[in-house]
DNA sequence: CTTGAAGCTCTAGTGGCTAGAGGAATTACA
DNA sequence: TGTAATTCCTCTAGCCACTAGAGCTTCAAG
């Protein structure tokens, strides 16, 4: 049986957060000492170390709730439902790549302003007005 | 003098929105009208859509804030500051698109598993154990 | 047996909004 | 001018995934 502090190095997941997983329902509330201190199996240490990759990963507590349950074999269509939930993540991923390239391709452009004062700046400039920039976002 | 409503469908704002950068401290508390409504100079509407641009190109309410006071030209090195932050706010972009094309690979090599059954998916594999994934994130 | 580290619960704060309650003001139209 | 629809007001609370801190108790080492 582990402390919250062992469980915590071991999986690399601060306390307060081990904690706020148990509330969140991610991992059932634990044993307690005879103080009333939190132990746990290795069951649950697993459980954290998944849940802390899939964070790693993006997955919203949610998702990994949902993908906790399944892993545990509940429903039937389980298989498909992983997979829809990996594959909307990962198009979500890819959106968010989308929208910081054209971000960064504005963001390199506007910074190799070459003025040296202000009224002439080019960030300032195009931020004041979207027209001139080269595309949306 | 513009209402809120009208100010929000000229910039694009929402009227929550308007209000909360007034408590935020991005533009100052408008006008009254004598019913106590707010009501609104073209100048804040310019400093609104700067506003909106700069959130649309990611900068915090933070940065924001300071870049507004160095373009109505307060200090002296205020050139120097703006393309501070411009700069540090790109290597922020640059660096989590790294990170997002790190996800995305993973994301994508696991989502191709072929299995049939929970019990040899690569997604549930690899979300617990790392060891199976090809690079860090 | 003492001491210091680690644990407990509870509350509140982060960023950037968004939603809703309950009421007052404004506007449009008959 | 009456009234109904719309917009506005303030205030509070919720979102996500934590994180920090107060004030207290328990545990482990020496
Ligand atoms: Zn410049
Ligand atoms: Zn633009
Ligand atoms: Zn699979
Ligand atoms: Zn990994």
């Amino acid at each position: 049986m582990f402390s919250i502090g062992e469980v915590s190095r071991r999986t690399g997941i601060k306390v307060p957060t081990v904690r706020y997983y148990e509330q969140m329902g991610l991992i059932a509330a634990p044993e307690r000492s005879s103080g009333n201190q939190r132990r746990y199996d290795r069951n649950t240490l697993r459980r954290l170390e998944f849940i802390r990759h899939a964070r790693e990963l993006g997955f919203s507590l949610d998702d990994i709730r949902d993908l906790l349950r399944m892993s545990e074999g509940a429903g039937t269509p389980a298989h498909d439902d992983v997979h829809r939930i990996a594959g909307e993540h990962l198009r979500a991923v890819r959106a968010r790549i989308e929208r910081l390239k054209r971000l960064e391709a504005e963001l390199t452009r506007i910074s190799s302003c070459k003025a040296g004062t202000l009224s002439d700046c080019a960030v300032l400039e195009t931020l004041s007005d979207h027209a001139l920039c080269i595309g949306e976002h």
